[in-house]
DNA sequence: TGTACATCAGTGAACGCGCGTTCACTGATGTAC
DNA sequence: TGTACATCAGTGAACGCGCGTTCACTGATGTAC
């Protein structure tokens, strides 16, 4: 590890570049996410930034996995604070909608529209997508060990297939029917976030947005847990 | 209305527009939507688009418009070919997938990331915007009529207000626990058809997707519907 | 039916802006002896 | 401690492309008398 002045630059500017790079995300879109403005930003050239990142996709994939990592953070830390499962999993809803309303741009990242002419690269990228999905997932898991879960009927071929597959790769006990109901409460808790910070809620209805979301994410969590 | 050699061109014309406009919504997005690329499509000069569209971002709002009505058509098709409420929404919501899934790019811009720089004027948009979901709530309303839906609580305040003024807007008879439960229901619609046509399910897990769609919407219809 | 004038469609050039990426170069920092 | 060489950061110019929008103009279509 160098810590030569050229070390130390060079972490201060891949650092600001990956910082503005996140600004800009926010006020532009990723479809706006340009290195020639960060390069203005920066007061340097525009071939300049070509010393810290190859191309502009690599930037934007770098953006993502930070996304992906610091969302995943938001909901570890949430989870982290609370215990029964069910109180974990409603707190952990609750911190991604904060952590979307804090940064939409960087929530329309994650799940919104796919980034038109940018193809993630998965080896990168699947990782630390499934970070939250896996963590709701084992929360569930330990509810349903613990017998709190409703007894959600299988749903039978071809599906029961698919839903057991999910719990292998995620390395859980949950039968195909547990695994339904999590994936149901998965859609809702990302419909009702992205509904709002996509401005689908309109400017004058639903007043009190977190009270809604909340009692949205309470519904579906009552259609699963039995205590 | 004149039939001259004029006014049939110009229909022509504007109608091409639009069908060019629609194609390049759904290969580049909202944010490649060009005039310059439509008019090089149409064998024209650039600058001759602008005598039948006022500017960029007016094309948009007109497609945005003709795809809420498109989606809204669809739905309402659904609707009229079954016949108890829950059928209805049920069907309404595989048709809202399927709509999703042959033409995702047309989806994302109604329920994706809003398109950066670009406001859509409420005037022209909020009355198709609203179509579909308030085709779903009239539904359930008349299920509740009827005497089909479960007898959810009412969250309390201060929701129970925000809840009934919609009802009111849509001039439903639906109690607030009821609207709060059509509410999840349509974020975990939402959410579903998201999640597959964005891409989040990756491309391997869930192979029997339509099944798997189904699936979730059953579950939260039988969080609402008693029969 | 024919002529004079008004309307409209499409042209081509231009303005002013944006972008990603490459490349030869200067000058500073670091390293080996 | 000093010198010779290698590495790296940032420059400035360039290539080739995209975009929205305006404007003066030509030539065709339509209308009123």
């Amino acid at each position: 590890m160098a810590t030569g002045k050229r070390a130390e630059n060079r972490a201060a500017m891949t650092a600001r570049i990956r910082e503005l790079g996140r600004e800009h995300l926010s006020t532009h879109g990723a479809a706006g996410l340009s290195l020639r403005a960060i390069a203005r930003d920066m007061g340097v050239v525009s071939s300049a930034v070509y010393r810290y990142v190859p191309s502009r996709d690599d930037l934007l994939t770098l953006l993502l996995v930070e996304a992906y990592n610091d969302l995943g953070d938001a909901v570890d830390r949430a989870m982290a604070a609370s215990t029964p499962p069910r109180q974990q999993v409603h707190d952990a809803a609750l911190a991604m909608r904060q952590w979307a309303v804090d940064d939409p741009a960087r929530w329309a990242l994650l799940y919104g529209s796919p980034v038109p002419g940018y193809d993630a690269p998965a080896e990168q990228t699947v990782g630390p997508g499934t970070r939250v999905v896996g963590a709701l997932l084992r929360r569930l898991d330990a509810a349903h060990r613990a017998g709190a879960l409703r007894e959600l009927p299988d749903p039978g071929a071809p599906l029961d297939g698919d839903l057991s597959a999910v719990a292998t790769e995620f390395g859980l006990t949950l039968p195909p029917g547990a695994v339904h109901g999590a994936t149901m409460l998965w859609s809702t808790i990302v419909g009702a976030v992205s509904l709002e910070v996509f401005g689908q809620l309109g400017p004058d209805s639903f007043p009190h947005r977190e009270e809604f979301f909340d009692g949205q994410v309470e519904l579906a969590l009552d259609a699963l847990f039995s205590a």
